[in-house]
DNA sequence: AGCGTGACGGTCG
DNA sequence: ACGACCGCCACGC
């Protein structure tokens, strides 16, 4: 796993209960404004034992992950059970929950 | 050394 | 507001 990869994981497992970030936000807080999709890759290249929070990253619309990543509906009822807010969209109420991390890179 | 692959993001019609 | 398009970056083959 590369030095990015490493990174993104250190951020993800910070993300507070309660609160969601996104895959942009990340990569922008890691310097690589453009790496959202490296950001994808690495938490598909993570550890799936660990118990990272991966179901706190959303995209910037504050969809969630399709179905298939954690199964239908999971991902919704891990944010609701922490107190994450929706919209009637079904979007997750970003201006009240997103997180956005200290930036990391010297 | 290409080339395909994303749980992406912004821009434009 | 919404979808379609296009650029993006690191990685594995």
């Amino acid at each position: 796993m590369g030095n990015f990869a490493r990174q993104v994981l250190e951020i993800v497992a910070r993300i507070p209960e309660g609160k969601v970030t996104t895959y942009g936000v990340i990569a922008r807080a890691l310097g690589n404004p453009r790496g959202a999709r490296v950001v994808v890759w690495a938490l598909w290249s993570g550890p799936s034992g660990l118990e990272l929070p991966y179901h706190r990253v959303v995209n910037s619309k504050g969809q969630l992950a399709p179905p298939h990543i954690f199964g239908e509906g999971v991902q919704r009822e891990c944010l609701l059970r922490e107190g994450v807010t929706f919209l009637p969209d079904g979007r997750v109420d970003l201006e009240r929950h997103l997180w956005i991390p200290e930036i990391e890179e010297p």
